[in-house]
DNA sequence: CGGATTTTTGAAAGCGCTTTCAGATAGCCA
DNA sequence: TGGCTATCTGAAAGCGCTTTCAAAAATCCG
């Protein structure tokens, strides 16, 4: 088909080549001739064509546990807003908190083509990296720190801590914990270590039966402190995975006549929309999703195109703190 | 690099491709061989070869005008499900309710490659399926249904109507509206003109100072409704764009010392996770995504391999009726 | 104005697969 | 076992670009 632009430009495919790469050394009547004609045929370049040529498929790579979820495509917004400006496309793929489907995504993402790879997370099948390796492309993961491999992410355990402390420091000494499924999730173990450490340095534990692990959502939530208030004792203060389970827990809380923050305070992750609008305002670790993504893009693009990059980025995570959260009824 | 393979297994890449694409006609020891070399080498075919020969990208494109909309993500993400399961894979991007940008995006897509593509509406830039058209692809719009094109969608004013007709047999007669920006949104539009005829069709008429059009979110149903108290006689139901205005036109509400639904019935559109959990629970009009998403992602792939096809899906949306709305106050 | 430079240009060689087509093998039956 | 099919297999021709390399054209300079 460049063979049709180049025919009525009176040119070779190889200058049309060049001038609609931009590539110089084109005189400017040509160059001029080009752009008419492959302007009037309409010309698409065959995206396939060009990756084999060029070995550069410009495509970037995504594998994420959720799309649905707020707080992964808040940052794959971002992400893609960065690749699109460098000229790449995002291919995001849905790994269902599950390593052997993480695995399966990834490797049709390199059969597919992509220059580059954004993952989540520390924990990834043990062939995963091999493969990456194997395929020679750069990838970044997300979300949570690494030594080993370039990240762009926050140190989930010691933001849980801050929010713990912020507890400790009302007053509370019963706190619980309601986080999502752990399993193959280094972020929300991440968490509960450091909310089980910051407890420990002030002599206190994460007592067995305030330790819930739910699926995530608001039902979740709900079901989640429903458990936890069965087991003995309850908490005067809970920090949640997610605002949607928070959402749940306060839900629950009200119909069982507990009254938030007055008899339990609450804390969620991830600062969502509607985190400022419940009733009381939530309390909240806010992760800054945009910065997350935009520094993950530009990682990655700088490293495609085979610039000099620092290999950790720490964007922290920020406790907003609103009405949910108080000190403990005396 | 099949080459490789073909070398270590002693046959020829002619081979090597029949074995890896399953295609038949080749001995069953050679096969062994093949997938044995392959495995042992970790070989991944080059995705754009591959495209370039057979002339397939097994890629799919999808253009909607927002990717963080839950309603639009849930769509993707079934879509994208069927799409996987065809052997496709999913590109997406992002138009932001902006005709060019849409078509930017859109021409982006087909300049990457994609053997179809997902269109969010009705309304696009004049030259979209001009360009479309000559790339020879097959298309699907939806979330909006169409005599021209092949679409799965709903009747956007129907279900409108649906819920003025449900509000007026409650006994309401002032009833507002607040809508997100209906600028080159067919949809918002739609469900206007829905309500306004379903209005008509009783002798009433939808009051100017009761019809709001806002940007998306809590924010903008707290700004929407507070406006429309401005605009004197207050309605005693409201409809809303999404669940996530009527969230925010229901904490204004609350504010104003107004109750829902004793003073003011509220619906929504969309049924957010979020929407039974609010209080009082939200009525809502649900909206099947998962359906519209396989629906159309079924459609798309049976076009593509040349399969016979409806060209119209209607997926019809449902009231939900929770405990937001109720008979007027006397 | 001729030769030395510099700038432009096109022919052709890939990029790594798939697929056709004809030849090689294997299988079958008399 | 020979002759004839039915199966398999590999050589080679693309797929539609990019890019190299050498030749052609334009420009410069003494």
């Amino acid at each position: 088909m460049a063979q049709d632009v180049a025919r009525r430009a009176g040119v070779s495919t190889a200058t049309v080549s060049r001038v609609l790469n931009g590539s110089a050394g084109v005189r400017a009547d040509k160059r001029a001739a080009v752009i008419r004609a492959a302007q009037d045929l309409g010309f698409v370049a065959n995206g396939a064509a060009r990756a084999l040529s060029t070995r550069r498929f410009m495509a970037v790579g995504a594998v994420v546990p959720n799309i649905e979820n707020e707080a992964f495509v808040r940052v794959l917004s971002s992400f893609q807003d960065r690749l699109r400006r460098a000229g790449y496309t995002l291919v995001a793929a849905n790994a269902g908190y599950d390593l052997e489907d993480e695995l399966r995504e990834a490797t049709f993402l390199l059969e597919r083509g992509v220059d580059g790879l954004m993952l989540v997370g520390d924990i990834h099948h043990p062939d995963l990296h091999a493969r990456i390796a194997r395929s020679g492309i750069p990838t970044v993961q997300t979300f949570s720190l690494s030594r080993e491999r370039p990240c762009v992410g926050f140190d989930n355990a010691a933001s849980a801590s801050r929010a713990a402390n912020y507890l400790m420091d009302l007053g509370h000494r019963r706190i619980g914990v309601i986080s999502g499924l752990r399993k193959d999730n280094d972020r929300g173990g991440a968490r509960v270590n450091g909310i089980v450490q910051a407890l420990a340095a002030r002599g206190l534990r994460l007592a067995p039966e305030h330790d819930i692990e739910i699926s995530y959502g608001i039902g979740g939530g709900r079901d989640g402190f429903r458990q936890m208030l069965a087991g003995g004792e309850p908490p005067t203060a809970i920090i949640c995975g997610t605002d949607q389970i928070a959402f749940g827990a306060m839900i629950e809380a009200r119909t069982r006549g507990l009254a938030v923050p007055g008899d339990l305070s609450v804390i969620g992750h991830n600062d969502s929309d509607f985190a400022p609008f419940l009733d009381p305002p939530l309390t909240t670790i806010r992760i800054h999703s945009a910065e997350i993504g935009h520094a993950a893009g530009d990682h990655l693009i700088a490293r495609i195109q085979g610039r000099p990059t620092v290999q950790f980025t720490e964007i922290d995570a920020e406790l907003i703190v609103r009405a949910s959260t108080a000190p403990p009824a005396r």
